[in-house]
DNA sequence: TAGGCCATCTGGTCCT
DNA sequence: AGGACCAGATGGCCTA
């Protein structure tokens, strides 16, 4: 776990005037504030948890780093559209793009070869990346 | 060293 | 009253 502020304790905020002229008050208050404080930081462990799961499904070509919150919210937002894209080829073509190099594969059969076989993977980069492009350009 | 990213605290607002 | 959610403030860590 990172660091806390220097300033900043569980033990609450800094008392107010109105806080430190009753004990038992001024005990309340910082008790309600720590368990404030301890609430937040399991809602945000669970921000991150979410995030961390995005990051997992969203492609990260070339990316070796983490994406940061920013970024793999945009990569989702633009992995999205590219599959909604391919969807709709899918639906306009009897077949896809990507499959035009399968003659077996039959619009019956698309559920059973899954997006993650090769050439899906590189209709859908190469669909990502225009985009990308595209959103760049805009 | 500046800038980006992040964790944490905090007070406000809304909801149950 | 108390919890969930949010945005602003602050300070630490890391990298170019």
């Amino acid at each position: 776990m990172k660091s806390r502020r220097s300033s900043c304790t569980d033990s609450g905020s800094e008392s107010s005037e109105s806080d430190s002229k009753s004990p038992q008050k001024f005990e309340t208050t910082t008790r309600r504030r720590m368990a404030a404080n301890a609430r937040e930081r399991k809602r945000m462990e669970g921000l991150n948890t979410a995030f961390d799961c995005l990051r997992k499904v969203v492609p990260q070509w070339g990316q070796d780093k983490k994406l940061s919150k920013y970024e793999t919210l945009q990569m989702a937002l633009s992995y999205i559209m590219a599959l909604n894209r391919i969807l709709t080829d899918a639906q306009r073509h009897s077949t896809p793009q990507w499959m035009d190099s399968f003659d077996c594969v039959q619009p019956e059969n698309y559920c059973l070869m899954g997006y993650d076989s090769v050439p899906a993977q590189d209709f859908l980069q190469s669909s990502f990346y225009q985009l990308e492009e595209h959103q760049l350009h805009a």
